[in-house]
DNA sequence: CTCTTGCTTCGAGTGCGCTCCAAGTCCGTA
DNA sequence: TACGGACTTGGAGCGCACTCGAAGCAAGAG
């Protein structure tokens, strides 16, 4: 757990935008915080067309633009879709990402819900990695069946 | 790790339908060895709706019919939908399912394919409860951080 | 015999999460 | 000034995994 430290400046994180632990970011690229569209694109992993429909369905924050209308995504877009990244990857539905979108956007005084949904979300997360555990332990089984079932008939 | 046990009686099982394991079961009606689709559904948490479309779309063996054409579900046939439910649980692609009961069908010659099935799986599995784990991380750091918030904003 | 319940079929509909399209704008290079 | 390429929008379309509906048959209870 390398989880407790610097709490003055973590504090401060909460406070405005709930971003993703930056020890976990992949590289993007350096010293710039005006990112095109399609830069985004290829550090998140996600299509242009699902940056703009996340956008529509109010699961990004505003983002800015430049002066002829373009989007100009910022390292804290780029945190966030980061977040968002791993819930989704924890099947998470859209609409509960959304739903904690826009408490963010609704200011400090939601912070206590916000605590909820992810405590919510880890005791969904722990329910299926047991799942999956357990699944594990049918596999296992079955596929000693197999090897074994093929080494008799090679075998002997 | 209880796998390696009695391999005379587990290699028929192999051998004929690839079940799953027996002892993560949940209960059944005792005693009988032909259920009704409502039976079944009610001991699987499938809908009799989701029963047949399993058998329109061959991801279920042969299901056996009563004189007036009912279906006339097994031991077999559940012990089947188990398995079937542990995969999609892992989030098994319907049609990889499918495939897989081709497989079966297609007879013990195809025993080496459905280990290297089984395989895959398992990788990927694992590599699912490791993504878990990670988001785990992130969600305990953010949970650590609104906890905090929360705390400084109450007390003092 | 009628009623209810539960089953049969096939095809259409639903919800989710994208994914793509058409038509148009803007920018940088030659 | 012309061209290619990346961007903009709203809306339509897609693939997956169900989910439901309509119309009809069969069996048991009253």
């Amino acid at each position: 757990m390398t989880v407790t430290e610097t709490h003055t400046a973590e504090e401060a994180t909460a406070r405005d935008d709930c971003v993703a632990d930056r020890r976990v970011l992949p590289p993007r690229p350096e010293g710039k915080d005006r990112y095109t569209i399609s830069e985004v694109a290829a550090c998140t992993g996600l299509s242009a067309h699902t940056l703009r429909w996340y956008e529509r369905i109010g699961l990004m924050p505003h983002v800015d633009r430049s002066h002829t209308g373009q989007r100009r995504f910022t390292d804290r877009d780029l945190d966030w879709l980061q977040l968002v990244n791993r819930l989704r990857s924890t099947g998470m539905p859209v609409a509960d990402m959304v739903r904690y979108a826009e408490l963010v956007r609704a200011g400090e005084h939601t912070c206590g819900e916000r605590l909820e949904l992810f405590e919510a979300t880890r005791r969904d997360v722990l329910r299926r990695i047991e799942e999956l555990q357990e699944t594990l332990t049918v596999l296992d089984y079955k596929i000693d069946i197999y090897a074994n079932a093929q080494r008799a008939s090679e075998g002997t």
